[in-house]
DNA sequence: AGGAAATTGAAATTCATTTTCAATTAGACA
DNA sequence: TGTCTAATTGAAAATGAATTTCAATTTCCT
């Protein structure tokens, strides 16, 4: 079956890998580092997944007053174009980001009562949608699948 | 493998019979049929997939100028409510709306050249979903399931 | 240190969606 | 058929997330 659930807070060694990332992609576009923009990256690289532009900012609003909202939007949106964050929109059609490295691919379970965000992967779906894909002379480059429903714990308290 | 292409237009038959659908559920709710619900119904019903609210109303403002926005839209909603449209939305962030019948639940390829919207169902894929859903304890009440790539015309015109 | 270019943050803007409200209309009942 | 009440309509206003503007500030190259 090959899924993985929720994964744990980033470890200390993918963070500091991605913080170079996003320096040589700073360098490479001249673009400059900031005290502002590396605090968001940090808070954000440690927070976890799923996250609003809003909620991020709330959160480090909490310990940084001077960084505003538009801060912390526009380098969510730097993140996602450095290919360091996904950009995610699921039936509550609010932008989410993730931390996101190369390889790394996978789709939602989505609880509709206490909204919790399971990940999976599962590679036969993945190859019966490239098949589908082909049926139709169809060239997949991404997909997206969420699941809603129940999960475990708001089935069990019914 | 069991796909379906892009549905053809509704046929008459199924027309009528959604038509019927919704007068029960005006009545059953104590709600009016109106000449406007009337019209944009059936404009809904014959136009096809996947259209905004938005086009649905420049569709209709063609013919009939004293139809509102807003009464498009209304009915859009009741017409979902009353499970006869589904909303969806895709990566453009625009709600669509599409005439569904009672089991006819189907996934979507998007074009991410020209755009356009093919239909596919495979139950392979729900069966495994159902199985990823199981394994998490989780238990699915719906999905969302897109693939964006290109379609075979802009592939080959390439 | 000097200066060009990028960044910041508050405020303004955009734009689809949703709500408000006064005027109109449907349709149940007499 | 007329009356009455609740639903409907449509223009306009409101909402709210996402995005842009702009003047002031900061970065970082030389």
């Amino acid at each position: 079956m090959k899924t993985s659930g929720r994964r744990t807070t980033e470890g200390i060694k993918g963070i500091k890998q991605k913080k170079e990332k996003l320096k040589s992609f700073l360098k490479e576009k001249g673009l400059k580092s900031t005290r502002q923009r590396d605090l968001v990256v940090s808070e954000f690289l440690e927070m976890g997944e799923h996250v609003t532009a809003e909620e991020l900012y709330k959160e480090i609003s909490k310990k940084y007053s001077d960084i505003g909202f538009t801060t912390v939007y526009r380098t969510l949106k730097l993140l996602n174009k450095s290919g360091l964050a996904a950009e995610r929109v699921f039936a509550d059609n609010l932008t989410r980001y993730e931390p996101l490295s190369a390889e790394d691919h996978h789709d939602h379970l989505i609880c509709m009562k206490c909204g919790s965000i399971t990940e999976f992967q599962d590679l036969r779906i993945e190859r019966l949608q490239e098949r589908v894909a082909d049926e139709f002379g169809f060239v997949a480059v991404s997909h997206k699948m969420e699941l809603y429903g129940y999960c475990k714990k708001c089935k069990d308290n019914a």
